[in-house]
DNA sequence: CTTGACCTTCTATCCGAGTGGAACGTCTAG
DNA sequence: CTAGACGTTCCACTCGGATAGAAGGTCAAG
């Protein structure tokens, strides 16, 4: 399939899949007689992945390794199992930290809930606005760009 | 305490506290007679909250969100309380997919783990690192920078 | 009273991860 | 055969999140 398809059956851009391509990340596809870019279903599975592990908050070049080891289905080096074991232990970090600061939100939310109700008050963080900045700005790219 | 003292508390660059001031995530700071800025305990508490956060994947503005609330221990509206509600499910989202990954490398280790050991092989990922790029490649900033 | 560490502001640069647009080629339906 | 959708390359730009460096002010120890 073209790369246009592949965009859209993953959701992504095509620049970003040619971008991916540029950095190595994707291998370089076929190409048609016209020079299009054919890609096969593998190559969406390898999209959705790549998706799925910058969403956990691998970098490219933490998924790039990933993928590489993946598909050379050789004995890793110590260096490979090292960087698995690192990521590993990276993920368990960071889910416990998760789970920390997820307490921490709820007991937040708890806490606000007990607050009365002031009906005289549009808005505290907009009101407040000036100072932090925060309305103004644009939502964040996460859960989908 | 000065600018400097923060910084190594927390393990920050002082310039990165000048640039959470100036885009709003640390308030003003008094200023000593010379101009100095002068912090109290709370801006380090404040600060190492915003380090882990973002080690969690919020971004600074979510970050800000957080804090404006958490400050003005005011009965916060429907917008943070959505804030939160968001956070906390984003958090459980990215939970569980964590866990999702981490038994997909706990896997691909398992395997690897089975496959002969070649002993005319340093290192398959150095020698395939022309087409990847990734050894050259700086370690990215997890694991503080 | 100078040296060195530390601070100030300001502007510029970097990196990762894309995105946009120009200029041009290909393919398909009408 | 032509319009429109889709593809190509290349270069520039954005955005978040910092960092670097220049030019200068402050302060404590020797």
């Amino acid at each position: 399939m073209r790369i246009g398809e592949v965009a859209d059956r993953v959701g992504v851009n095509t620049k970003t899949i040619r971008y991916y391509e540029g950095i190595g990340l994707l291998p370089a596809p076929e190409r048609l007689p016209s020079g299009y870019r054919e890609y096969s279903d593998d190559d969406v599975d390898r999209l959705g992945f790549i998706r799925t592990a910058q969403r956990l908050g691998l970098s490219l070049s933490e998924i790039a390794e990933i993928l590489g080891f993946r598909e050379r289905a050789e004995r890793p080096c110590e260096y490979v199992l090292g960087v698995l074991d690192r990521q590993v232990a990276d993920l368990d970090r960071r889910m416990s930290e998760m789970a920390d600061l997820r307490q921490e939100l709820i007991a937040l939310k708890k806490q606000a809930d007990q607050l009365p109700t002031d009906p005289t008050c549009y808005c505290a963080v907009i009101e407040h606005s000036q100072a932090m900045d925060i309305t103004s700005s644009r939502r964040p790219p996460r859960s989908n760009p």
